[in-house]
DNA sequence: TATACGTGAAACCATTCGGTTTCTCATTTT
DNA sequence: AAAATGAGAAACCGAATGGTTTCACGTATA
């Protein structure tokens, strides 16, 4: 089972998951409270998170905390950048038309 | 089918879609032509693209060209937006650290 | 008008996904 | 030492996914 970053923010729980430990670590019991489902079905979400390195586990006696590996959902921004470029040139494009107009205007 | 734009990007081929169209509106066999699928599997690819308006047809005669909606892909921008806001401050406080060091060693 | 072409839709299939239930194991607590 | 607690693993299940093949339909072209 090959897991990307990309699929594993595809599902909205696991972005949830993300977004509840980005603050502090949590163990898999806690996180499970916030939602409506069973602390196994959230331990699979944690696998799958653990894989493709975007949360780190800590243990911490019987208590394992996971961390949000936060620089890992920097390859999203990466992946996003060349499209960055793109909607900035258009953006750049609409901002001369708007430049053009006001200049035959005056 | 409720389809939403992280899964539209969850995969890989669809991912690739995006990223061919993003400089110039192609056909579903012009698409189909970089991948080693069948245009069928393209076009199902498009129309999940589709459903969650990550690019629109346009109809030319019997050819549709599918153009990239790039401002949706800010959506994903978005979502980041909130991990940017911490990542930025781990940085601002890397930084300090810095500052504090070169401080300490005049 | 007949034929070829570009495309989407439908039917089908194997695989993956997300969930539950049950079980096992290590660590605390009594 | 015995019981309770926190957690992962395995087995199972229905639904979704990604692919193929076959078919239908509108638009060009001969």
């Amino acid at each position: 089972m090959r897991r990307d970053i990309f699929q594993a923010i595809a599902d909205p729980t696991r972005r949830a998951i993300i977004a509840l430990i980005a603050l502090q670590a949590m163990t898999p019991n806690a996180i499970a409270e916030h939602f409506d489902t069973t602390r196994q079905a959230v331990s699979k979400h944690l696998r799958i998170l653990i894989e493709c390195e975007l949360i780190k586990p800590e243990h911490k006696g019987r208590e394992i905390y996971y961390q949000l590996e936060i620089d890992k959902l920097k390859e999203i921004d990466n992946w996003l950048e060349q499209f960055r470029k793109i909607w900035e040139t258009r953006f750049n494009q609409l901002d001369n038309l708007l430049a053009t107009m006001k200049k035959q205007r005056k």
